[in-house]
Formats: structure tokens, C-alpha cells, sequence
RNA sequence: GCUGCGGUAGUGUAGUGGUUAGCAUAGGGGACUGUGGAUCCCCUGGUCCGGGUUCAAUCCCCGGCCGCGGCC
């Protein structure tokens, strides 16, 4: 299923094979929630080499609800994506304000988003759902706690998560989906060990680093995700969930991480900052006015071959919204092209001077 | 020509005989990481000009200039 084909200190270049082609490892999938990445089409996407997005099943299970999927045929039908889709079970809601009422052991008491209802998700919900869906990728309930969590949540998250991981594989019945576990542990070393250790002996397709990129620092961060690749065996894809920076992604590639998801490019671009390779940059800034290179001089997406900054800030500032289209489009294709480098930058056993040219 | 009203950041506006002269927007910069297209944070920038009264004037008085209205 997953096969490693070359590696250069913890980093790894492989294939992950799943019902909708193999995946080149690592890999960075763009946010598509409510199945589209805001503000760009599929095919626009699919010109920035993306090959694998990433949907919430649990609001595609609210809206269009799964009747509708069903007679579409499933989630790659109904939105017309070819390509891989993994599926996020809902666990990161428990994070919002506007979504979560409580949880308990039994499973997340969440708020119907579009009309205020309550719903009550739990590990065998998510993983019916998600199999209904028919993504390539199912992922566990997790219970998230908060970055600075009192140390007692901590343990009950990732306690509940292993024990909710368990529901979700004995829950799960498609055949054709893959499934993967997520770690909690929050900053906590030995937390973290402890819950890597559990899901990895569950032996799932890959394993997922839950609960970071909420707040904490990149050291902090980093440290974690070191400790949970080091329970994580060799021979499965790790995912960190929620990185999508530039420096980030590499830094943690060079940890051992395989699979990345984030919203992150695509919210900077409607935020107005472009991805480039000598740092971000806010297209706004007076300097960019007159200035007629494209965003990234070395990058080959359509907005980087047809658009230069200075449109693109006009487009922006005069509240043209494909200025901010033109800017998700390139960001997108910025970390795509990015990862791509890396896969090859291992593969020639040159990682470490790309890794230190963005650091 | 006469008369009334008014002139406070680029713009639109508060307010005051002793204030760090407030707010909004524009302008300059920053943040954002299992999607808020939301939002937040910082910075720059102002009392039309000249006199007078007063310990002290952006404020009160006189003149000028400018704008709007009215009357010849």
C-alpha cells in the first residue's frame, strides 16, 4: 500500500496507493470542506499538480447528506474530482466555538452549522459516514483538546482517542478505503509518546499527528511531531494535519512526515499574501505597484505565466476578487511545486540544501 | 458688490479657553496552518492664513482667503 522509495535522513520519497491512483509521497493537500477549494475550480487545481484534496465528511453528512451522495454514486462523483480524496471524520470541530456543545465518552455533541441543531457524532457515525462517502482516505474520530489544555483534558483526549481509534477500525467496513489513526497528547512528551504508540499498534493504513498547529509554537510543535514519527513504524505514511507552510512543510518532511493538509495557502491568498521562494510577501505593499514580474520568478503556475504583481495588486486593491483567485491558484501551486522539489530533492539525496534554503 | 453659514488627518466627521484633539475610512505594515471570503494587531497623518483679547486660543474678537446659500 505505501512503499518507500528512497529516503535521506528521517525524510522519505514514496508511493501511497490508493482506489484512485498512487500518490506520490510527500504530498500536500489543499482544504476542500464543503468539497471545493474556495475561490478555485477543479481544474484550475489540477493545473497546480494537485493530486489529492481533502473534504469534512462530517458537514457532507449535514449537506448535501448522504442520501444525496449515494445516488450521485460517491464523494468523487457528486464533486467531480478524479483524483484522491481523503475524508477529515469532524474531530477538529471540537475545536470550534460554533460547532461544539460537549463531548463525552460516547462521542461529540456537535451544532448543525446551517440550522442550530444538535447532532450527536460518534467513532462509528464518522467511520459509516466516510465509508458511505467513499473517500480514498477515512480518518479516526479524534477527541482535540486545546494546545493549553489543563494536563487531566490532555490525558482524557488521548486516552478517548486511542479508545475511539479502536471503535473506528472495528466500525470500518469499506474495503476499498484506506484508514487512518490519529495521535493526540497535546505538548505533553509522554502523552504524546504514549498515544503515537497506541494508534500505531493498531496497526491502521497510516497515522496522523493530531492536535498541533493550533496555537503552539514551531519548536513546540516540532518536538511533538519528532516524538510521535518515533512510535510511528517505518513502513506506514505519517500525516501531520494542519501544516501548510512553506518552511513548515520542509521542516517537517525532514522529520519524517509524509502527508500534509492545511487551508493556510489558499487563506493567505484571500488574505492578500502570495507563497514565494524568498518569503511570503502582501501583494498590497506600495513597493508592487510597478512592479511587472510575476509573484515568483522561478514558478510555472497560470498566475505566475500570465500575471504580474502589479495587476494582481491592482485586482486586490480595487476589490476585484480574481485578484485574490489569481493569488490561490499560484499559493497552492507554489507548495505543490515545493513538496515536488522535495520528493526529488530525497530521491537525489539533496534535501538538506533545500531544507536550508527556506529555513 | 452686499449678506448668512461654514472651514478640524487624503476624505467624511466629533469635540474643547488648559486634552496624548476623538471616530470612521483611505494610506503604510504585520498576523493567519485537519478553511470565518471573517477577523485581529501596529504605524503614519489634522485644528485655512494674519492679527487681537488672555497667564493660556483649535475654541472668543477683527481682517484676509476659500466653499456653499441668499440678495442686488
Amino acid at each position: 500500500m505505501f512503499k518507500i522509495k528512497a529516503s535521506q535522513g528521517s525524510a522519505r520519497a514514496g508511493t501511497l496507493k490508493t482506489s484512485h491512483g498512487k500518490l506520490k509521497t510527500p504530498f500536500f493537500m489543499p482544504v476542500a470542506t464543503k468539497g471545493a477549494v474556495k475561490w478555485v475550480s477543479n481544474h484550475e487545481l489540477e493545473e497546480t499538480e494537485t493530486d489529492c484534496i481533502i473534504c469534512n465528511a462530517y458537514l457532507f453528512s449535514i449537506r448535501p447528506g448522504l442520501e444525496i451522495i449515494k445516488k450521485a454514486g460517491s464523494i468523487h462523483d457528486f464533486i467531480g474530482w478524479k483524483k484522491g480524496i481523503f475524508t477529515d471524520s469532524g474531530g477538529f470541530q471540537t475545536l470550534s466555538k460554533q460547532f461544539l456543545i460537549e463531548v463525552s465518552e460516547d462521542g461529540v455533541k456537535f451544532r448543525n452549522p446551517f440550522d442550530k441543531s444538535e447532532r450527536f457524532l460518534t467513532p462509528e457515525k464518522a467511520i459509516q459516514i466516510q465509508n458511505t462517502l467513499g473517500s480514498d482516505v477515512a480518518m479516526c474520530l479524534d477527541d482535540v483538546p486545546l494546545h493549553k489544555s489543563t494536563a487531566s483534558r490532555a490525558k482524557e483526549s488521548a486516552e478517548r482517542t486511542t479508545r475511539w481509534a479502536e471503535r473506528c477500525k472495528k466500525a470500518h467496513k469499506n474495503k476499498k478505503q484506506l484508514l487512518f489513526g490519529i495521535c493526540q497528547g497535546a505538548l505533553n512528551e509522554k502523552l504524546r509518546e504514549k498515544s503515537a504508540k497506541e494508534i500505531d499498534k493498531l496497526d491502521f493504513d497510516g497515522n496522523a499527528l493530531g492536535g498541533l498547529c493550533i496555537g503552539e509554537t514551531v519548536a513546540e510543535r516540532n518536538k511533538m511531531v519528532k516524538i510521535s514519527n518515533s512510535q510511528f513504524q517505518e513502513n506506514k505514511p505519517r500525516y501531520l494535519m494542519g501544516v501548510g507552510s512553506p518552511k513548515d512543510i520542509l521542516k517537517c518532511i525532514s522529520l519524517g512526515v509524509d502527508i500534509f493538509d492545511s487551508c493556510f495557502p489558499a487563506r493567505i491568498a484571500r488574505h492578500r499574501t502570495a507563497m514565494t521562494s524568498k518569503g511570503n510577501i502582501n501583494i498590497l505593499n506600495a513597493r508592487f505597484a510597478k512592479d511587472f514580474e510575476p509573484l515568483d520568478k522561478e514558478c510555472d503556475c497560470f498566475t505566475c505565466q500570465n500575471h504580474s504583481k502589479a495587476f494582481i495588486r491592482h485586482l486586490v486593491k480595487t476589490k476585484e476578487e480574481n485578484g485574490q483567485r489569481l493569488l490561490s491558484i499560484h499559493n497552492i501551486a507554489f507548495v505543490q511545486a515545493l513538496v515536488k522539489k522535495a520528493r526529488h530533492a530525497i530521491e537525489e539525496q539533496k534535501f538538506d540544501k533545500l531544507v536550508k534554503k527556506y529555513s
